[in-house]
DNA sequence: CCCCAGGTAGGGT
DNA sequence: ACCCTACATGGG
């Protein structure tokens, strides 16, 4: 990776990195697609724009110690994606087109407390649907950082304020049966993240366990909790199986088993911790899929 | 009218 | 431990 700032502009080398599939994938939901083909997006209160040009991603506004510090850990740079995708493939020839169709995707790395919320959001609902919740957040509770193209971005809310939100409000921005979750999850994430963050001295089983913590919060299952945990804890070796995931992997793998319990079991112990990618490329293929076809 | 969506909680065996 | 169902909401 080679990395040259110019007035607040990074220029960062990478393979296997594509910007608008890692984007795109169904893992976040606070990145807009500008005319130009770039995406502009917040990232821990800060609004950031990217692209694209063959090799290189450039990042603007930012600095050398932000892009160590923040942009290097959420895009994942630093991972070697190649040698995972050689994996995956290794492990399971019937991964390949969705390996083709998902090449240069990246696990992100975001907020814990943004993930979340996002993914309690995301039980039994559509994408589209928990995109505009979350910018329904944004804009009311959140802070505003300036004018887009579009109008004012806003950070995602801070627990201090979504913790003093009513129920009527979640509801207002499309909670639904999903409010009540939200809302005791909101109250008590301070003080269990704290509490999270204590166990991980101790290092040993960590996913397992900020997973079973993860699971006390109202409204976060086990798969809920598996994408906190990929998408917002930096922890690799979790297979979230939704729908999409059941689908695609029954159709695809001849020896798959029959509950999601299963599938998931079965995926951790053929990718270890290249099953998030794995699995992120999966969702990635089958709703491409589906866009493609119609 | 139906079924579906990045499932979960609560109740029952 | 496993099965069953209700759950808001909006789009197809």
């Amino acid at each position: 990776m080679n990395i040259m700032i110019t007035s607040g502009q990074a220029v960062i080398e990478m393979k296997h990195f594509d910007l608008a599939k890692t984007l795109e994938c169904g893992q976040c939901f606070r990145w807009h697609k500008n005319q130009d083909g770039s995406y502009t997006g917040v990232v821990q209160g800060r609004i950031v724009t990217a692209r694209q040009k063959a090799d290189q991603l450039i990042l603007n506004p930012v600095s050398l110690d932000e892009v160590e510090s923040l942009w290097i850990p959420y895009f994942d740079l630093q991972r070697d994606y190649g040698s995972m995708n050689k994996l995956v493939l290794e492990q399971a020839p019937w991964m390949k087109k969705a390996a083709d169709v998902g090449a240069g995707i990246r696990i992100l790395k975001q907020d814990p407390w943004e993930t979340t919320i996002t993914f309690i959001f995301s039980a039994n609902n559509h994408i589209p649907r928990i995109t505009a919740s979350v910018a329904c957040l944004a804009n009311r509770y959140g802070v505003n950082l300036g004018e887009g193209e579009l109008g004012p971005f806003h950070a995602f809310p801070t627990p201090e304020v979504l913790r003093q939100i009513s129920l009527a409000a979640w509801q207002q921005c499309g909670a639904g049966y999903r409010a009540a979750y939200l809302m005791k999850t909101a109250e008590q994430w301070e003080n269990h993240y704290k509490n999270m963050r204590k166990v991980s001295s101790s290092k040993k089983e960590l996913t397992t366990r900020h997973r079973r913590m993860l699971e006390m919060l109202p409204g976060v299952g086990p798969k809920v909790s598996a994408c906190i945990n990929l998408y917002g804890m930096g922890h690799h070796k979790q297979f979230p199986v939704d729908v999409w995931i059941r689908r695609r992997v029954k159709a695809l793998w001849p020896e798959a088993p029959d509950t999601d319990r299963e599938i998931e079991q079965s995926a951790l112990r053929l990718f270890g911790n290249a099953a998030g990618y794995a699995q992120q490329l999966l969702f990635y293929e089958a709703r491409f899929k589906k866009h493609s076809t119609l």
